[in-house]
DNA sequence: AGAAAATTGGGTATAAATACCTAATGATTG
DNA sequence: CAATCATTAGGTATTTATACCCAATTTTCT
C-alpha cells in the first residue's frame, strides 16, 4: 500500500499531539507536519506537498473554511478531512462547499480515523455517522444544495437579539428604523424556518450562525 | 521536588493521548493511569492512589461532576482539575461545588498545565483566565455562592420555549393555565437575569441549563 | 413542626413582536 | 443592461410577551 502523507492543522496543542500519536500508529500514514492555523498550513504546503490535511474548523487567524478554500485553489490534489468538536450542521455545509471530502468528530477512534484517511485518499468520502444522521442524506453525495446564508446585516441584528435587545433598541444601536429591524428579523425567520425569536436563537447557535 | 501522581479522566482518546504526551514532558509529573469515564476512574483509584485527577466534564456513563463528588467523598486528598472545551459558567460553578480546585480550557499550553498541577498540588487553586474574567471574581476564592438552580418544571418550560412554542402552546402541552407558564417564565428571567426570551435561550445554552 | 420554595392561577396594563401589505434605493452579477 | 438581492422603511392589525399586583396549595428542607 502507498504511503499517505498527512498534515494536521489545529490550533490546539494537546489535540495535535494526541492526533500525531494516533497517526503514527497507522502504518500507511506519514505525518508530514503540524500547523496551528490556516496561514501556517499554506506556508508548509509551499515546500512540502501532502495527500491529506486533517483540518480543524475553528482556528484563530485563518479558519478551516477559508484555509480549505485557498488550499483547494492552489493544491487541488490535496484532500481535506474536517475535524470538529460538535455536530454543527452550519459548519458542515460550509466545509463541504469549500471542498472537504471527509468530516469527523474529534472524539473519533483510531479505526475510524484510519478508515477516513484511506477512503478520502482513494477518492471516496467519509463522514462520522453523526453527520450522516443529522444532515439531509442527499447533501453528502451531491454537495450542491447551498447551506443557508445570512447577510452581514442580518447577522448583526441576530447578535443583538441574542444579547437581549428589543427591536427598538437594535434600531437605535444600528441607526435604523424599527421597521427595518422588523424586516431583517422577518427575513431571518423565513431563511431559518424559526417560529419566533427564542427559536431563532436556538437554531442559530445549533447551526453556527452566531 | 516531589513527584506528583496524575490520572487523566476523559472519554476522548485523541485528547487523552495528547495530554499524556504533554504530561510526560513535565519532569515532576508521573502519569499513573488513563480513565475514559467516571466509573473507570473510581475503579483505578481503588488500587492506585493519585494526587491529581485531570477531569473532563462531559463524559458518558458517569460525568465529571458526579465523578468529582464521589471521588472527593472517598479520597478527599486527591484533588481535581476540571477540563473543558468551552467557557461554560454553569458547569464551572457545579464543578467548583463538587470540589474541583482548578479549571482549565482544553486549548491550554504545556506551561499552563504545569503551573496548574503545581498550584493545586500545593493547596492553591488555578483557573484559566477565561474563567477569571467571565465568572464573578468572588466566586473563585470563596466558592460558596451557589450556581443558579432551575426547577424541573422551569426546565420543561425552558425547553419548550427553545423549541419555538408560545406561552399558550406550552400551557396546552403541559395542561396548565397560560398564566402559570407566564409565572414560570418570569421566574426564569429573575433567576438568570435575562431580559427577554431570546436572551434567556442564549443564557441557558451558555450555562448548560438545557 | 415550621420555614422556605415550588407550583399553581388570577387581574390588569403596557410594551413588544409578528403577520400581512407595499416599495424605493443601491450593489452585484450573469 | 437586465435581473436579482440586500437594505432600507412605511402602514395596519393582531397576537404575544412582559410587568406589576396578588394568593392558595403542595413539596421540600431544616
Amino acid at each position: 500500500m502507498e504511503i499517505i502523507g498527512v498534515i494536521i492543522a489545529d490550533d490546539h496543542l494537546i489535540f495535535r499531539k494526541g492526533l500525531s500519536i494516533v497517526l503514527n500508529e497507522i502504518p500507511f500514514v506519514k505525518l508530514i507536519a503540524e500547523a496551528s492555523d490556516g496561514n501556517e498550513l499554506l506556508n508548509i504546503l509551499k515546500k512540502r506537498p501532502a495527500d491529506i490535511v486533517l483540518m480543524d474548523i475553528n482556528m484563530p487567524g485563518m479558519d478551516g473554511i477559508e484555509a480549505t478554500k485557498k488550499m483547494k485553489d492552489k493544491y487541488p490534489e490535496t484532500e481535506v478531512i474536517a475535524l470538529t468538536m460538535h455536530e454543527e450542521i452550519g459548519y458542515f455545509n460550509k466545509m463541504i462547499e469549500a471542498g472537504a471530502k471527509g468530516f469527523l468528530l474529534k472524539k473519533i477512534t483510531k479505526d475510524q480515523l484510519e478508515a477516513a484517511i484511506k477512503a478520502v485518499f482513494y477518492g471516496e468520502t467519509f463522514f462520522s455517522e453523526e453527520f450522516v444522521l443529522s444532515a439531509k442524506p442527499n447533501k453528502i453525495p451531491t454537495q450542491n444544495k447551498p447551506s443557508i446564508e445570512i447577510s452581514e446585516r442580518e447577522k448583526e441584528v441576530l447578535k443583538l437579539i441574542a444579547k437581549g435587545y428589543s427591536n427598538q433598541e437594535i434600531a437605535e444601536k444600528l441607526f435604523l428604523s424599527k421597521r427595518t429591524v422588523d424586516g431583517h428579523k422577518a427575513r431571518l425567520f423565513e431563511k431559518t424556518g424559526a417560529k419566533n425569536a427564542p427559536n431563532l436563537i436556538m437554531y442559530s447557535l445549533k447551526n453556527g450562525l452566531i
